[in-house]
This record gives C-alpha cells, sequence and structure tokens, in this order.
DNA sequence: GGTTGTGAACAAATTCACAGCG
DNA sequence: CGCTGTGAATTTGTTCACAACC
C-alpha cells in the first residue's frame, strides 16, 4: 500500500505513454490488462510498469491485473486531467498552424482556444478551426482559465518577449518550440520540445551502429 | 584525462543545447567561455557541464576556459555533425508541411529531402521548397544516403507501416511524431516527440503548483 | 496458477568539494 | 587566483526476485 505521494519524474514522465495504451485497449473492448501486456504496448518492461503504477496506489488485482477503465480514470486525476486545459498557441507560422490543426490536442482535453500572432494580415482570420488574435488580447484570453497553457511556436528572436507576455497574462505552463532557454519567474513551468535536438541525439547514435547486415525482417520492438 | 569512451545518455541528450549555446556566442565574436557561463546559458548547473564535457575529452584550460569554436568543433565531430544527415519526411499533412518550412532542420544541417505522401494531388508539388514523393519512390530517396533520417508525421492509424516501408527503404534512424510505440528491427533506432504527452506532464505538474501569488516579475529562469 | 506490489540489489545521474594546473 | 577535471558522496531510477494475495 503506497499511498502515492510524491511520484518520481520518470513515471511521470511515462504515465501520458500508459494512458494512451489503456485508452485504446478500452476502445478494443479490453477489460482488464496485465502489467506485462501493457508494458509490452507501452514499449518498455514489466517490472517498470508495476513499480510506475505502485506509484499511484494499489489499483490491480493479484492473478488478474488492473482494470481498464478504473487504472484510466486513477491515472487521469494524478495527471489533473479530469478538467479541459485550454491552450494558446502563440505564433500563426507554419508550426503554429500545424499544431492547431492537429487533433491531437483538442481530443486528449486540450482545446485549442486562439492563436496569437502580431501579423495584422492574419489576425481575425479563422485558420484550422482556430481564431487568430491579437497578442494584446492575450490577458483577455487567458482572464477566463487561470489554467491555460501556453505555447510558443515563434522564431527563436522573439520566443523570450513571446513569453514574457505569457507569464505576464496569467500563463503558468508554456511549451516551448523554439530552439532558445526561457528564463521564467519561479511558479512558470516550462518544457522544451526542440526538433533539432532530437535529430542530433539520433545521429550521434546511428554513427556507432557500424551500418548493419541487410535488414532482418524481425519485429523487435521493445528493446 | 577521460578519453571519452562511452558517453552517458543523459550527456548526449544534452550536448545539442550545449553546441547551439556555442554556436550563438561564437556567433557574437565570444573567445572562451566558462562552465558556469555555459552552464547559465543552457539552462543547466555548471558542475553537470564540466562533468558533461570531460566525457568528450579534456578541451579546458584551467583558469580560463573552454575556446568556444574549439569545443563546438569537437562537440560536432562526437555527434557526428560533421557530415549533413538528410531527412525525408513522411506525410506532407500541417506537420509535414510545418517542419518542411521549419529552416531549423537545414540550417543545422539536415537538409530535407523530400516529403512522402501517397495523396495524388500532393504528389509531384513542391510544398515550401520540397518536392512531394510517392511512397514507392523511398528506396530510390534513400539509397544516395545510407543514414537518411527519417520523420514520421502521418496520423497514427499508418506510422507502423510508414515506419516498414521506411526501414525497407534502408533507413537506419526514425524520428515519430505519431502517438504509437513503434516496432522496428535491431539496429534500427528510433526517437519519439508526443506533444499530447508534454501537455500532459505540464498539467501534472502544475496543479501541484498552488495557483501562486500574483506575478512576481523576478527572471528565474535556471531554476 | 497467475499476477501484483515491493523490499533489496544494482546502475545511472547528479552534486559536492577540492586537488591540480595555467 | 581562477577555473577545470574528477574522485567521492548522494540521489534518482531500474531491475530482480519473491512473498502476498486472488
Amino acid at each position: 500500500m503506497a499511498p502515492a505521494r510524491r511520484i518520481p519524474e520518470a513515471t511521470v514522465a511515462r504515465l501520458p505513454v500508459y494512458l494512451r495504451v489503456l485508452a485504446e485497449e478500452a476502445a478494443a473492448g479490453v477489460i482488464t490488462i496485465s502489467s506485462e501486456r501493457l508494458a509490452e504496448l507501452a514499449g518498455v518492461n514489466a517490472a517498470k510498469v508495476r513499480k510506475d503504477l505502485s506509484h499511484l496506489g494499489s489499483y490491480g488485482t493479484r492473478g488478474v491485473g488492473y482494470t481498464v477503465d478504473y487504472l484510466a480514470y486513477q491515472m487521469s486525476r494524478e495527471l489533473g486531467l479530469t478538467e479541459a486545459r485550454p491552450v494558446v498557441i502563440v505564433g500563426a507560422g507554419n508550426l503554429g498552424q500545424a499544431l492547431a490543426n492537429y487533433g491531437g490536442f483538442s481530443s486528449r482535453g486540450f482545446p485549442v482556444l486562439a492563436m496569437v500572432d502580431s501579423d495584422p494580415d492574419k489576425v481575425g482570420r479563422v485558420i484550422g478551426g482556430v481564431p487568430v488574435r491579437h497578442p494584446d488580447d492575450l490577458p483577455d484570453l487567458v482572464a477566463d482559465s487561470p489554467n491555460t497553457i501556453g505555447v510558443v511556436a515563434t522564431p527563436a528572436a522573439v520566443a523570450q518577449s513571446v513569453a514574457d507576455r505569457l507569464v505576464d497574462a496569467g500563463v503558468r505552463s508554456i511549451l516551448n518550440f523554439a530552439p532558445v532557454v526561457l528564463a521564467v519567474p519561479d511558479g512558470v513551468l516550462v518544457r522544451k520540445v526542440d526538433l533539432a535536438t532530437e535529430l542530433q541525439i539520433l545521429s550521434f547514435y546511428q554513427q556507432r551502429t557500424p551500418a548493419g547486415r541487410r535488414r532482418s525482417r524481425a519485429r523487435a520492438g521493445v528493446a
């Protein structure tokens, strides 16, 4: 009986993956799932799944597994997903538009309220179903929902000033796609997604793997 | 004198960040940089920087710091960035187009060769300066450069079959934006970027921070 | 029998603190 | 004196292996 306080960072980072798998299984009519199977679908090993889940509480049944719906519910609750978190995307360029159009946000509880851009040609238009607003409207947009998440999808040069405006408007969570380290006050959370960084990491690891024999068609996967 | 073999994963993940900082400093005319300063700009602490760099070798000078150009060169070499890695983006939807247009790839040594899409309305066109090719062309596209990186920017439903085709064509590094765990043979590397996952992680941590007093304008940053 | 939940063993990563060198 | 490079200490994360339980 681990009553579950202080969930390790590494575990938190995996919960969304488990949650997605559980949603898929639930949709497929699966009622219970073992740590073994969940591990396979999530691409990790079973011991890790059990340890991770034990941090949430004792939601499994020995000899049986976990009830998919129930586990998913507990996980959503723990992640704070019981109510929707609105998203405002700053930067209505290619990336901003792609994110706005990307169905994965709204469908997973993150409705895209608006895009924000200073280009007068864009302000007032609706792109991909999302209205484009002027940066001055940020405080109004955020005022209603204090737990709005701000997404920075601008060029690096303006990312810091955009972040400042988001913070001033009351945003306390920021997802940053610009390749800069944002400075924000205490209490504001930033996560960064850097596309070129990901490629560089791939680049490092690929050079070690000698070039390999020609393609074996094995489904290795969960390595 | 750490002659540098087996660089820890956590270190590899930070090298691209250091490298970007070094490039910016070099562009600004800075000649040498201390671990303290590099740490500040990269958003980590100085001990970590020194430990990370020590895995590459002893490239610093005590009492002085690191020569920016030299360190950047050694780092690029270690990351395997001395020659360009071509990128093929599969999926010419919003995300694919955004990635194709995103300058950050080409400018950092990852030229975008082509997008691939099965939509006949798109094949043959040039979008954002990048030609759209038919999936059947994949083997030809990749044949020339065996170290091509494949980017999966398709809906989840087809991501696995796309990955299969990439692997069959000879691709050994894949960056996956689809919210699925890809199964690939040994020797093929996959990294995943899941946008909704990032939002969910933000969601978890934000709910703990009680809502906070009204905005203090402190530049906390590097926390 | 089958599967969870968890202590204990192990491994990786971070941080400290300082000797060593320029 | 200043700053790097690194052993040692600490913390965090992973894996093992098995008792507890259905």
